[in-house]
DNA sequence: CTTGATGCAAACGCTTTGCAGAAAT
DNA sequence: ATTTCTGCAAAGCGTTTGCATCAAG
């Protein structure tokens, strides 16, 4: 778990709730909005509070081991194992594919060519219909 | 000015809050936020209110007279005059690129290939360097 | 005259902050 | 013992809502 090591290494504190915070984000692929992560955590610890599950993800962003985005206006976060990733999300079954960086190589070579824009992919979301959705509509 | 034209078929009532609201989407092609609306608005007569101002960004935009996207945790703006289409913003100067939607077509193809996922990109804003910033860094 | 739009103030949901007490090193 | 973290409560921010009044049609 390198989230822990990160912050050992910094020389901040192992707590219980950061702990948990910390599972909460391995526990899935997927990604999780704050409403999750808090449910999770206090679940499992009930009294433990909001700001310390903003105050470490805020921590953990800095430290590079998770990602926020949005989607929907909301703010996600994901864990950062294998690196940049993408996903896929199905916007009627909410299914999410995972992919990785190099599907963009050859569009930012379209966009660096047409436009001479160099295009920066940081953790995508990009939402459409997966195959089993596809066939249904 | 086709918003003020679907205004006024849907049977609404044209005052000079929407059509200052209407103009100021149409006086950049670029994006604006809701409070560079408020403030267009408020500059040219003040008292409009900023709940008038959301109001009726909200019925534009279900009437399908502009887009609303995120970009940075912040709700902005576009109007729907050219179709579909999106933007490449350079993250050093701010300086906005529209490109038309065609740029996603082989995009599309790849992830419909690896992945039987079929993308929709909805006025799309994409982060990178502009042709100028990309030769300074 | 009738319907729909406006301004106001208050509520909203999510996130952030200040502070005193508590826990990790 | 010394930091640093936590829970609490309150504030912050952008957005939305209920309501009485006002204006467009």
């Amino acid at each position: 778990m390198s989230c822990i090591k990160t912050i050992r290494e910094k020389g901040l504190k192992l707590t219980l709730q950061r702990q948990l915070i910390v599972d909460a984000i391995h526990s899935t692929q997927e990604h999780l909005t704050s409403d999750q992560i808090i449910a999770y955590v206090q679940d499992r610890t009930p009294g433990i509070n909001k700001s310390t599950v903003y105050r470490t993800l805020q921590l953990l962003e800095e430290a590079g081991c998770i990602y926020k985005s949005e989607l929907g206006g909301q703010l996600i976060y994901h864990h950062n194992e294998e690196g940049h990733h993408h996903h896929l999300i199905c916007r009627k079954c909410g299914r999410t594919i995972d992919c990785k960086d190099d599907i963009f190589r050859q569009f930012e070579k379209t966009l660096e060519d047409r436009y001479g824009f160099k295009a920066t992919f940081n953790h995508m979301v990009i939402s459409g219909l997966c195959t089993k959705c596809k066939r249904l509509s």
